[in-house]
DNA sequence: ACTATACTTGACCATTTTAGTCAAGTATGT
DNA sequence: ACATACTTGACTAAAATGGTCAAGTATAGT
């Protein structure tokens, strides 16, 4: 089991931009040289996030990104679904009229995945992108 | 994040082999044949399984594997373990003197996904063999 | 002793996913 | 007009995944 870098840039993105969101929008560049993030990268995960309307684009020389919620509102859940990061259950084959692999029967660990995913996500939702930003301050030398 | 099915296969096989074990030991041709697990993909995982003495291997003509432990000693946790299946968190270059992507600040997602791993792992300490064995027959067609 | 059965080990490989890069735009504030 | 910044999409090197293949070694039963 792994998560992707892609999750964890999107949120070391956010935080960052909750951070200086309040004053002006926040140019990907900005974002980019501060956490370490290749620009084009950046471009692309702003863009899903766009698309999920967690974020706003303001065009123009002084353009950037602004946060569409409070960042209370923002959970993590929201980040990884619009990312594409998700709990991938490696699932038995669906398409099959018969159980799974091809078997008469559930196979044994059917439930357990979704046991596990309701698990893993009641974390996501309940840590917003308020927590993070608290317990970033709270971090820094 | 995502699940390999190294994994779910290793639990699939051991569930079947709880199941046979009581009395014979149990080859790993015929948990091929029930589980739909290739033969030659099986044997690589009895291998680490065995390795972190969960089953033990018996010789000759009417061997294969059996159980080292009762069903309900055996933790998720520890087959994971034992085929490698671990939660990456995918974190921050660890050598540098400095914090996470060279930057003198420790990443905003540094605490968080070690909170993760610990919500993850509370899970897979608590399910046993014997669970899945009980909700396997449940389920059975 | 022979042999079939079953475990053991290690090299190898095709496919998919990841983590980006590169290029060519479009929109807008000043 | 023009610099800045967002937008889109094609492309790719490297790693992980999910196996296969080959060549053994050990032992129970006859």
């Amino acid at each position: 089991m792994k998560l992707t870098s892609k999750g964890r840039y999107a949120v070391m993105a956010l935080v960052d931009l909750a951070r200086f969101d309040s004053i002006n929008p926040v140019s990907l560049r900005d974002i980019s040289l501060r956490q370490g993030i290749s620009l084009d990268y950046l471009e692309q995960i702003f863009s899903k996030l766009k698309k999920d309307q967690i974020v706003k684009s303001i065009r123009g020389t002084q353009g950037g990104y602004v946060l569409s919620k409070k960042p209370n509102e923002i959970k993590l859940t929201n980040i990884f679904h619009a990312v594409d990061e998700k709990v991938k259950t490696v699932q038995c084959k669906k398409d099959s009229k018969k159980g799974c692999n091809g078997k008469a029967t559930k196979c044994v660990t059917h439930n357990l995945w979704d046991e596990l995913e309701n698990h893993i996500n009641s974390f996501f939702e309940k840590k917003s992108l308020e927590d993070l930003l608290k317990s970033s301050t709270e971090n820094r030398i």
